[in-house]
DNA sequence: CCACTAACCTGTAGGC
DNA sequence: TGCCTACAGGTTAGTG
């Protein structure tokens, strides 16, 4: 799935459809995802009106106006379509012409001007998932999560804290939710390429221990939020079967530096590198292991 | 607690 | 064209 700067940008193609609307039908089509709908999920979707749209992490967070959060993770595959207007069939709201396949979710909407928008959730692979709850505080997907990558509280400071003592590899580090959350494995390689740290250093050894000029840890934080910021702004990454949530495809094309660049030469200008690939605890890693140290 | 593997499920790309 | 295998952006349960 979709990491971050793709959560994002389905949260910027959701929002201006969402907001404000009133949920006027709701169909689920299969009783679970990656773990089954929370109980009366449709219902207790119907007759809401959408107060917010937010993202924590991957998470979106949809605020409702009976108070409780709806949650959805898009995992692999999950992506939302939005077509305007919206005709009701059998129970389902097809897009014209072609309905996408593996629709879980249907969802008619109001928007304050009477136009109606119909929403809907695919996920092929179906390691997405959705809560509906009351309490944001409690709920376990969101507790434990790590800083926000683009947020004040991640700092070299919180990862040196993170990092202590770990004898995993950085880039494994930086995957786990609670260290930082939002990174998936395109955007750690693609971090760590641009901070020139190996993908393959224990995260305890980028722990400085003060005279350096540069610790490698900001140079780390920096890469990280610049390569964000930037796919972000890109409109997230056009990759396999992700669409922005208004449904275009192929509307604009991030590049990646290196993954999914195995042998080719490192984009560094006046590396001479080649880009490598490598296996770590079962997840693909590109890193250039001429100018990655 | 830590680190790693297998598993979840479907689609697709590449080799033969 | 068809068949087979490997692999895919994520997370979690289980193992040692």
């Amino acid at each position: 799935m979709p990491e971050l700067p793709e959560v994002e940008t389905v949260r910027r193609g959701l929002e201006p459809h969402m907001r404000g609307a009133l949920i006027v039908e709701a169909k689920v089509h299969r009783r679970d995802l990656r773990f089954p709908f929370p109980p009366r999920f449709a219902s207790r979707l119907k007759g809401q009106r959408i107060e917010a749209v937010g993202r924590r992490a991957k998470y979106l967070l949809f605020v409702l106006s009976s108070g409780e959060t709806w949650l959805s993770h898009l995992g692999m595959t999950g992506a939302w379509h939005v077509e305007q207007g919206g005709d009701l069939r059998d129970g389902r709201y097809y897009r014209q012409p072609d309905a996408p396949a593996h629709t879980h979710l249907n969802l008619l909407l109001e928007r304050a001007d009477s136009s109606r928008v119909a929403i809907s959730y695919s996920d092929a692979r179906r390691f997405g998932f959705m809560d509906l709850f009351a309490d944001p505080a409690g709920n376990a997907f969101l507790t434990g999560l790590g800083p926000e990558p683009l947020g004040n509280e991640f700092s070299a400071a919180h990862l040196a804290a993170a990092f202590a003592g770990k004898q995993a590899p950085v880039k494994s580090a930086l995957l786990d939710q609670r260290v930082v959350a939002g990174l998936g494995n395109i955007y750690v390689s693609e971090a760590l390429h641009r901070a020139q740290i190996s993908p393959r250093r224990r995260a305890a050894s980028l722990v400085g221990r003060g005279g350096r000029a540069k610790a490698e840890l900001e140079v780390l934080v920096a890469a990280i939020r610049a390569v964000l910021i930037e796919a972000i702004e890109a409109g997230g990454s056009t990759l396999r079967d992700f669409r922005t949530a208004s449904g275009e495809l192929g509307y604009f094309q991030h590049r990646f530096l290196v993954y999914d660049r195995e042998g080719e030469d490192c984009p560094r200008p006046g590396c001479g590198g080649r880009v490598r690939r490598i296996v770590q605890s079962g997840r693909a890693s590109f890193y250039c292991p001429r100018c990655q140290r």
